[in-house]
DNA sequence: GGTCACCGAGTGGAATTCAATCATCCTGGT
DNA sequence: ACCAGGATGATTGAATTCCACTCGGTGACC
């Protein structure tokens, strides 16, 4: 769910996600600030006891700003979400770029630590868990996941010769699920994040992913096709 | 977090649940009535969307006298969450004296199977996921998924002879955190529960706790010790 | 002068309180 | 045994408070 959305693009509906496009500078630095705002009251008390006078005040504007950008309190959270979600795909992309990748594992591990890294220095980064269990598209998460999982899929199968297919997205799903949650576990209480559980989350992921794509498991696949 | 608190008797600062111990007979079925109540309108509108005044209309009582039980929204979920973790326990533990176990394994699964039994017959099961973000007792859901896992700890060491100690209660916490996820994946679209998920959530516990306590990896611990 | 931004009192709905009322239990007198 | 009637538990719903959200009015930019 949380790391589900990585390093897609915007599902094709976006649904209007700020109401007016800012046409004057000012406005641009508004709108972030609102998010900055947002972030920090995140931080502060929760994203689910968040309100719009605190956005407001943090943020030096009056209610009517926050609602002149967004439509209402959860609009704000999905914005926000998204910053994160952009955020942490630039931050894959760097720390791909600045490691060495030996093997679809180095991939891997760069996704978690880079996850780790934004857990660590992103202001509100943990809105990333917020999933709005709201009536309306609920399928909207599902197929968020689904898509990072495909996203994710394609870096492995074009980098590192993975067999393409429904089971490595399902698979890269199920380790998107676990590691989300051994993360959020991690970052539950300790800012910094227990390093017992982000070991054992870079454990699992590979271990789980080892079952089926270890040069071992992918011997026996060629070899028995 | 949500299949955290299991078997857990509640932990010493039960933080005043209800406001009133029912005395006469008739407000202990308002009781149950009111989480009945409260666990219909979950299924119906999720546990975020629930309003008091919805709880109160279906409980066939007004909104005062959820408040005479409860101090405030979150409780009358607490209670619900409260109770579908007690419920979880009794089925684990019919499960387990139902089945035959051969191995450490067995019990294991007989928990992934009270965990999803429960999702598909026990209205407003979903509650199990509820994490309050409050400010106040952050600690109590890690103290609460601790203290499950030491619990299926004390089982596993003293039905099948794993090896005693703070290990093992930290993969356990690990592996509760994952299956959790993996379930909630399972059942977050589809009400009797994506079977994809829920065999690979069991086979995703038996690999992770395999690498410590499978027969071989504990002879290699015995005989080098 | 005409948009673009911003403001903040006002509106409405949901959460919560509380004083009044009803139901049940208890006790002592017959 | 029975019952009156006070004490305490239980229920009610109108009133209050809090918060999301609207909108007509005021300046800022171009």
């Amino acid at each position: 769910m949380s790391l589900g959305g990585l390093l897609g693009e915007e599902t094709g509906a976006a649904p209007q996600q700020v109401r007016t496009e800012p046409i004057q500078q000012r406005s641009a630095a508004r709108l972030s600030g609102l998010l900055d705002a947002a972030a920090a009251v995140v931080d502060e008390v929760g994203f689910d006891r968040i309100t719009t006078a605190m956005v407001a005040e943090r943020a030096g504007a009056s209610i009517g700003t926050v609602y002149r950008y967004y439509p209402d309190r959860v609009a704000v959270l999905h914005a926000l979400h998204e910053r994160a979600v952009v955020r942490f795909r630039q931050r894959v992309v760097d720390e791909l770029s600045a490691s060495t990748l030996t093997s679809w594992w180095d991939a891997v591990d760069c996704v978690v630590t880079a996850f780790v890294g934004l857990y660590r220095t992103e202001p509100g980064f943990r809105i990333v868990n917020f999933d709005d269990r709201d009536g309306a598209p609920v399928a909207d998460v599902v197929a968020d996941a689904d898509f990072f999982a495909r996203r994710l899929a394609d870096v492995l199968v074009n980098e590192f010769d993975l067999p393409a297919g429904d089971d490595l997205i399902f698979r890269l799903g199920v380790a998107v699920e676990m590691a989300d949650a051994l993360l959020a576990r991690a970052f539950h209480t300790d800012p910094i994040g227990d390093e017992r559980f982000i070991a054992e989350c870079r454990l699992v992921m590979r271990d789980y992913l080892d079952r089926f794509y270890s040069p071992q498991a992918l011997n026996l696949l060629a070899t028995a096709s």
